[in-house]
RNA sequence: GGAGAGAUGGCCGAGUAGGCUGAAGGCGCUCGCCUGCUAAGCGAGUGUAGGGUCAAAAGCUCUACCCUGGGUUCAAAUCCCAGUCUCUCCGCCA
């Protein structure tokens, strides 16, 4: 969420950067509800201000034993008053909250200006492409072939876009959860939580997936629970209307869990394998930062989720979001892209941003400064680090032989109990 | 599922026959004094948000906030209703 002062006090950049995105709010029409809402909170408060003053001065008349009643008959009704004139305050802030709440961030001046995702700049190359001398196969193909993934059972017990994971296949997805989380805690310097994979319509809204993106998310029937989408927002939510002293700043977590997406709207894409699923695991990176140091503390997280790639010598690219492809609530995004052979292309694993203050400020998430008065809101960062089935779907294309197999990486096979390859 | 207790400032914790209580006291924190060092001691200060005034900041001033939302009343942390959460006991369950 934007402040609604910064929105009134700089109209014309708001306006101008919104547009960068492809949004045009009706700015207006919402700067003469703040105008109005003022106006009438004005003379609220001039009301009850009068009311406080009185009431004072009847309670010291009746101690006196002297006659009120005829303060007590003009205050109610002055009460009356300001009970109706609360009433219209209370649906204008709404009006105005609704719009407010709806607002995207403000890209950062250093994202690329552009109108979708063809426009995103590539920021680096990392790792060599793997050369075959055979047409290599698509992850589903060789997964199936060798057993350790079976789409056709999984539809039956779930659905369309949903994974099951058999023996070596399910042990390499584990592995790849504890290897991620080992480097994110033992060398990055991360703490590992465990959060509840179900969070309330507050949480929910705090990181900006509400009220927006309803529509992208599983929600339980009779219930105002949603499945979360990524760790992302429980773990930014650990902190949420809480004030951390700037000593304990920056702060890093990391979480594994499994992600909940209704893929609304993606009809068609990536219908096949691991790529596009309505459940897949997650180890995710969060970072809670002071505010000149957040551009920082980006790269850093860019870089702890290189390492994992890198570790296990897969090749990708890193790539920033465009103004136009920028997501609700970032200020800069990073993109990290692995090399999927069968395709010939780059894919998305993993998502590094920086949110600003956007989505402390709708959390309540701020900051006390050593002896400095008052509080700031703090910033908040997240990143994929990684996506775990889109990794396994990319070391099974990356790592396949002609025969089928597929080689560990030499980095997880402390992870594999010694196996080095998955055979028929 | 049944029975009970509770929710107050960064923290602990007073405060219900409604009325100078934004809220005692303590801890913590900040500044100053004192002190070989540390500890202790002394003095002052110390919530958040939103308005108004101001070019802006400072300052001044007003309003709101004692879990949330309603209600009663001239007046609510205090009374009434509904809800949320936490804790204890019983039952059930991985």
């Amino acid at each position: 969420m934007l402040e609604i002062k910064f929105v009134r006090q700089n109209l014309l950049e708001v306006k101008e950067s919104l547009s960068k995105r492809g949004e045009i709010p009706d700015l207006d029409l919402f700067i003469d509800c703040d105008v109005n809402r003022r106006q009438i909170l004005v003379e609220i408060e001039d009301l009850r201000h009068r009311r406080n003053v009185v009431s004072d001065d009847i309670a010291k008349m009746k101690k006196e034993n002297k006659d009120a009643d005829t303060l007590v008959s003009e205050m109610r009704e002055v009460s009356n008053k300001i009970k109706v004139m609360e009433k219209d305050l209370t649906g204008i802030e709404e009006y105005i909250n609704q719009i407010l709440m709806r607002l995207p961030n403000i890209p950062h001046v250093s994202v690329p200006e552009g109108k979708d995702s063809s426009a995103n700049p590539i920021i680096k190359k990392v790792g060599d492409l793997p050369i075959f001398n055979f047409e290599p196969k698509a992850h589903w193909t060789i997964g199936e072939d060798l057993k350790i993934l079976d789409f056709e059972r999984a539809s039956n017990i779930a659905g369309a876009r949903f994974p099951l994971y058999f023996g070596d296949g399910a042990k390499l997805e584990r592995a790849l959860i504890n290897f991620m989380l080992d480097i994110h805690t033992k060398e990055h310097g991360y703490k590992e939580v465990l959060p509840p994979f179900i969070v309330n319509r507050k949480t929910m809204t705090n990181t900006g997936q509400l009220p927006k993106f309803e529509k992208d998310l599983f929600k339980l029937e009779g219930w105002d629970f949603f499945l979360i989408p990524t760790a992302e927002v429980p773990v930014t939510n650990i902190h949420q209307d809480e004030t951390i002293d700037e000593e304990m700043l920056p702060i890093l977590y990391t979480a594994y869990t499994p992600c909940f997406r209704s893929e609304a709207g993606s009809y068609g894409k990536d219908t096949r394998g691991l790529i596009r699923q309505h459940q897949f695991n997650k180890v995710e990176l969060v970072r809670f930062t002071k505010p000149e140091n957040s551009y920082e503390e980006l790269e850093k997280l860019l870089l702890d989720a290189e390492t994992i790639l890198k570790r296990l010598d897969l090749p990708y690219q890193v790539i920033s979001l465009c103004t136009g492809d920028l997501g609700f609530s970032a200020a800069k995004t990073y993109d990290i892209e692995v090399w999927m052979p069968s395709q010939g292309t780059y894919r998305e694993i993993s998502s590094c941003s920086n949110f600003e203050s956007f989505q402390a400020r709708r959390a309540n998430i701020r900051l006390k400064r050593k002896g400095k008065k008052g509080t700031e809101l703090l910033h908040t960062l997240n990143g994929s680090g990684l996506a775990v089935g889109r990794t396994f779907a990319a070391i099974l294309e990356n790592y396949q032989k002609e025969d089928g197999s597929v080689i560990i990486p030499e980095a997880l096979k402390p992870y594999m109990g010694g196996i080095s390859v998955i055979k028929r």
